[in-house]
DNA sequence: CGAAGATATTTGCGTTCGCAACTATTTCTT
DNA sequence: AAGAAATAGTTGCGAACGCAAATATCTTCG
């Protein structure tokens, strides 16, 4: 096996750490809990946003689920529920039957413009305040670094 | 109903938020790829982080969920999975009847300390290194900020 | 002391989600 | 053009987890 020594963490990096993996389940339930009261899910509200800014109010089933970053049974799970809710409808696509739209309902697009200023009052609320301007950026900076990291095609 | 005009986000604020909210998912996935291998999850993992850290070896159930951000029925069904695995044992409290003690075995301990240098090259190649020294240090404050206002008694 | 309330844990149940398998369609290869 | 490979979506299955209820045990207070 390897004689590579591990590189432990730094105090500050182990602080960085733990108080990120901790603090992830509270806000989640935090941001769930806001958005509760409008009958949504994160999950949910994920799924309008993305349809919302969407041209024609649609997306491809496999695009959405990578925006989501979710499986693709896990979104067909997701809209079976937001189909029964009459926030979203599937449209096949013409051109490939192989295609599934979801596309936003007007009762979606009501629902997300009701809970938006809730759920945007609470994202400011938990977690840009917080964490104040300088923050902000600092944080915007490093999630993007880190991501794209995950997104290359590891080199090692 | 409020007629509190909505505060948006700015254009860096909704950077900082999306990129955060769209990491989140591959890189606990790559937490759980690469612990894979050695047959534990994260949340395998961070119980034998607890107990191996802990006074004896040994915490509550209460004060191990506690820590973990779980929920009482949900820690008792992960630490059954652990149990089978025979990393960890149940133990009675002498002084306490109700209170049931997590403890780790030897076994377990073998399991963390093997894990553990794989455990923290990933932390430390997917989180530690994009976001370079001084991300670090921001993102370390900046949660604890998020964290110690989550746990605040919501006063307003 | 004894009843009422608090605390610790487990179990039943429902929800969410990923993986693997399957179907249907399209695209590539030769 | 025919077969192989890739792509899109759904379904079966199992794992993880939270809530509410049940159980057992303390603790508090009249």
């Amino acid at each position: 096996m390897g004689s590579m020594a591990t590189t432990w963490l730094t105090a500050r990096e182990q602080v960085a750490w733990r108080n990120f993996i901790s603090t992830i389940p509270e806000l989640t339930a935090a941001f769930e809990a806001d958005l509760a009261p409008h009958g949504l899910t994160m999950g949910d509200y994920q799924v309008l946003v993305y349809l919302s800014e969407a041209e024609d109010n649609r997306l491809r089933m496999c695009d959405l689920a990578e925006s989501l970053k979710l499986s693709p049974s896990g979104l067909t799970r997701r809209l079976d529920g937001m189909v029964r809710s009459g926030w979203v409808d599937r449209a096949s696509c013409s051109g490939d039957r192989r295609v599934m739209y979801a596309l936003l309902t007007p009762a979606g697009r009501k629902k997300i413009e009701a809970a938006a200023p809730d759920h945007v009052a609470s994202v400011r609320r938990h977690f840009i305040e917080p964490m104040g301007a300088a923050g902000v950026k600092s944080v915007g900076e490093c999630f993007a670094a880190v991501r794209s990291h995950l997104d290359q095609p590891q080199l090692d």
